[in-house]
DNA sequence: ATTATTATTAAACAGCGTTTAAAAACTAAA
DNA sequence: TTTAGTTTTTAAACGCTGTTTAATAATAAT
């Protein structure tokens, strides 16, 4: 067997691995995931584990950072809009939410998984939460040529960028605990979401 | 020993297994709790626990619930501001947010507690994330009451409060796992965060 | 065919939540 | 005080978990 056929062989049991992983958390939720329950399925021993990855752990974060790869991808395609920024920041958030909710069994691994100090550390919880990421950046150039063109309130984009994401964060959470939630309720929620994050609550009286 | 001695050495019992629990939770976390860890810092066997407690869920539940009944009654005395209900609505965050971050490990339990079949269905996540609750029917109020002053954009109040509710979630979500989160930082989340739900982001044209 | 390298596993370790059945402690009655 | 009944507590086990160690099997290079 050649040196490239090895590597490839390496490579397919890796996937197998991973893939298999992903199966059961999806069919069953987070908490089902075992190595044990993973090795069986692929007829291996337990230990095979460690010699693809470091640990449980790895895997779950591969698992749950490529998912959220996909929906960076997706907000990065997002299509400038010039003369309306709220589109596009529309565009950003809706596509934010439907790719969170498309993985939600993912998304609740990243938010569920017990051993949270490892997952603190990766780039998932990077994206998802801490403040300086790529959509934070994309969010807060949309949101700054909002304001230079005198559509958006005057003010600290990136501040801004930070709420409107972590809002839509709680959003989705919401939206995938909720057991029996119809698709109409959740758009109802995600319309009323952006009704106030662009127009708040609070009538104004005329701006300059 | 009289009946009565008797229930309370019950009682006292009970109470010494929630409140090292408690302290194993607020010192080393959620995920560093464990049955064993509580019996054996006060000298038990671990089968004593279930003498007790249904499970070890019904032991994170009660400290979560209890946590959050302390956010809910803060809540539950904000005083009603008839002429400026946004001021009310102000305080109820200002008191979620604040009281959420005062427990912020039993919050973290609530978030990323591994068994979550079992969490969905306690008054916690009730509370915390489904639609109808006191909390919700408390904000709904106010908004009604604001819109009816005609100070509040029309619109569905209840499903307004539930974005405002869930949105502080997520903010609160980000304040906790932030690792070195200034208190200034803290503040200034916290203040765009209520700009943004009264004000928006948009610059609107003067209102009716 | 022998050596070296890599892949795989059996077995064990230390932990977990939980259950069962027995023991110990205590109360009430004789 | 002794006996019987009740409650409290536990030892031991079950079946699970993630992970490590050392040995074995399989492959590649010499």
């Amino acid at each position: 067997m050649s040196k490239e056929r090895q590597a490839h062989k390496r490579e397919e049991i890796r996937n197998l691995i991973l893939t298999t992983a992903r199966e059961i958390i999806s069919r069953d939720g987070v908490q089902a995931l075992s190595i044990r329950k993973i090795t069986k399925t692929i007829d291996y021993s337990p230990a095979i584990v460690y010699h693809y990855f470091k640990d449980k752990n790895e895997i779950i974060e591969l698992l749950v950072s490529d998912g959220y790869k996909r929906i960076l991808d997706l907000i990065s395609k997002v299509n400038k809009n010039e003369d309306e920024p709220e589109k596009e920041i529309e565009e950003v958030f809706l596509n934010y939410i439907e790719g969170a909710l498309s993985f939600s069994e993912e998304y609740k691994a990243f938010i569920l998984n017990g051993d949270s100090e490892v997952l603190k550390k990766t780039t998932v919880l990077k994206e998802g939460i801490s403040k300086i990421s790529p959509t934070i950046k994309l969010l807060t150039d949309a949101i700054q040529r909002g304001i230079g063109k005198g559509r958006f309130m005057p003010g600290n984009a990136e501040l801004t960028a930070q709420i409107m994401w972590t809002s839509a964060f709680g959003l989705i959470i919401k939206i995938i605990f909720e057991k029996n939630i119809s698709e109409q309720q959740k758009n109802r929620l995600i319309e009323q979401y952006l009704k106030i994050m662009f127009n708040g609550i609070l009538i104004r009286k005329e701006e300059k």
